[in-house]
DNA sequence: AAGGTGACTAACA
DNA sequence: ATGTTAGCCACCT
Protein backbone atom coordinates (compact mmCIF):
# COMPACT_ATOMS: atom_id res chain seq x y z
CA UNK A 1 0.00 0.00 0.00
CA UNK A 2 1.25 3.44 -1.29
CA UNK A 3 1.41 5.24 2.21
CA UNK A 4 1.79 8.50 2.67
CA UNK A 5 4.36 10.81 3.16
CA UNK A 6 5.31 10.42 6.71
CA UNK A 7 2.38 7.57 7.23
CA UNK A 8 1.98 8.15 10.96
CA UNK A 9 0.75 12.10 10.58
CA UNK A 10 -1.50 10.85 8.07
CA UNK A 11 -2.45 7.56 10.09
CA UNK A 12 -3.44 10.54 12.73
CA UNK A 13 -5.43 12.11 10.17
CA UNK A 14 -7.77 9.37 9.70
CA UNK A 15 -8.64 8.63 12.83
CA UNK A 16 -9.16 12.12 13.88
CA UNK A 17 -11.77 12.38 10.67
CA UNK A 18 -13.43 9.22 12.57
CA UNK A 19 -14.10 11.32 15.76
CA UNK A 20 -18.08 11.45 15.48
CA UNK A 21 -19.67 15.02 15.45
CA UNK A 22 -19.98 16.67 18.95
CA UNK A 23 -17.77 14.44 20.27
CA UNK A 24 -13.99 14.84 21.26
CA UNK A 25 -10.84 13.09 22.10
CA UNK A 26 -7.23 13.06 23.51
CA UNK A 27 -3.86 12.94 22.22
CA UNK A 28 -3.28 9.83 23.76
CA UNK A 29 -6.64 8.26 22.58
CA UNK A 30 -5.68 9.27 19.08
CA UNK A 31 -1.67 7.97 19.14
CA UNK A 32 -2.73 5.14 20.55
CA UNK A 33 -5.06 4.03 17.59
CA UNK A 34 -1.91 5.62 15.76
CA UNK A 35 -0.28 2.91 17.15
CA UNK A 36 1.93 4.70 19.45
CA UNK A 37 0.76 4.56 23.26
CA UNK A 38 2.96 7.09 24.31
CA UNK A 39 3.19 9.43 20.98
CA UNK A 40 0.95 12.22 22.32
CA UNK A 41 3.35 15.14 21.77
CA UNK A 42 3.47 13.54 18.02
CA UNK A 43 0.06 14.18 17.60
CA UNK A 44 -0.13 17.66 18.89
CA UNK A 45 3.13 18.05 17.10
CA UNK A 46 1.57 17.32 13.82
CA UNK A 47 -1.42 19.51 14.24
CA UNK A 48 0.35 22.07 14.97
CA UNK A 49 2.40 22.19 11.93
CA UNK A 50 -0.92 21.28 10.28
CA UNK A 51 -0.79 21.95 6.82
CA UNK A 52 -2.67 18.65 5.42
CA UNK A 53 -5.23 19.38 8.16
CA UNK A 54 -7.13 21.98 6.60
CA UNK A 55 -10.66 19.57 7.10
CA UNK A 56 -9.89 17.62 9.62
CA UNK A 57 -11.86 18.93 13.31
CA UNK A 58 -8.67 19.52 15.04
CA UNK A 59 -10.92 21.19 17.35
CA UNK A 60 -12.11 18.17 18.65
CA UNK A 61 -8.25 17.47 20.04
CA UNK A 62 -7.67 18.50 23.62
CA UNK A 63 -5.79 16.75 26.20
CA UNK A 64 -6.27 14.22 28.67
CA UNK A 65 -8.07 16.63 31.24
CA UNK A 66 -10.38 17.80 28.84
CA UNK A 67 -8.53 21.37 28.77
CA UNK A 68 -7.78 22.92 25.73
CA UNK A 69 -3.87 22.79 25.13
CA UNK A 70 -3.73 25.32 22.32
CA UNK A 71 -1.67 28.56 23.70
CA UNK A 72 -0.18 29.63 20.24
CA UNK A 73 -1.86 32.74 18.80
CA UNK A 74 -2.19 31.09 15.44
CA UNK A 75 -4.10 28.12 17.27
CA UNK A 76 -6.37 30.21 19.72
CA UNK A 77 -8.05 28.45 22.42
CA UNK A 78 -11.10 31.19 21.86
CA UNK A 79 -11.08 29.64 18.34
CA UNK A 80 -10.80 25.87 19.20
CA UNK A 81 -13.46 26.81 22.09
CA UNK A 82 -16.04 28.19 19.50
CA UNK A 83 -15.44 25.44 17.22
CA UNK A 84 -16.68 23.12 19.52
CA UNK A 85 -19.97 24.97 21.07
CA UNK A 86 -20.65 25.03 17.31
CA UNK A 87 -20.87 21.28 17.54
CA UNK A 88 -23.20 21.42 20.56
CA UNK A 89 -20.15 20.68 22.78
CA UNK A 90 -20.50 22.56 26.15
CA UNK A 91 -16.76 24.14 27.32
CA UNK A 92 -16.20 25.98 30.32
CA UNK A 93 -15.55 29.48 30.72
CA UNK A 94 -11.85 27.74 31.74
CA UNK A 95 -12.08 26.26 28.51
CA UNK A 96 -12.43 22.92 29.84
CA UNK A 97 -14.63 20.22 28.08
CA UNK A 98 -16.68 17.48 30.01
CA UNK A 99 -15.13 14.06 28.97
CA UNK A 100 -17.50 12.55 30.26
CA UNK A 101 -19.68 13.65 28.39
CA UNK A 102 -17.98 14.37 25.03
CA UNK A 103 -15.41 11.97 25.51
CA UNK A 104 -14.71 9.80 22.20
CA UNK A 105 -12.53 6.46 22.86
CA UNK A 106 -13.02 5.25 19.60
CA UNK A 107 -16.36 3.75 19.70
CA UNK A 108 -18.25 4.85 16.58
CA UNK A 109 -21.90 4.20 16.82
CA UNK A 110 -23.13 4.07 13.33
C1' DA B 1 22.05 17.29 6.96
C1' DA B 2 21.63 17.51 11.91
C1' DG B 3 19.74 19.34 16.00
C1' DG B 4 16.00 21.32 18.62
C1' DT B 5 11.15 22.01 19.50
C1' DG B 6 6.47 20.51 20.43
C1' DA B 7 -1.45 21.61 20.86
C1' DC B 8 1.02 15.15 25.63
C1' DT B 9 1.03 11.43 29.09
C1' DA B 10 2.62 8.62 32.69
C1' DA B 11 5.77 7.15 36.03
C1' DC B 12 9.19 8.28 39.67
C1' DA B 13 11.24 10.95 43.77
C1' DA C 1 0.76 16.37 47.51
C1' DT C 2 3.88 18.63 43.64
C1' DG C 3 8.12 18.64 40.62
C1' DT C 4 11.07 16.29 37.47
C1' DT C 5 12.40 12.69 34.05
C1' DA C 6 11.56 9.78 30.20
C1' DG C 7 9.41 8.55 25.65
C1' DC C 8 7.25 8.95 21.15
C1' DC C 9 8.51 10.91 16.04
C1' DA C 10 7.45 14.64 12.55
C1' DC C 11 8.21 19.49 11.34
C1' DC C 12 11.27 23.71 11.35
C1' DT C 13 15.64 26.31 11.14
Amino acid sequence: MAKGPTGFKQRVIQIIKQVPFGKVTTYGTISTFAGLPRGARLVGGILHFNTEALDLPWHRIINRHGFISTNCLEHPKQAQKALLLSEGIEVSDDFIVDLKQYGWWGEIND
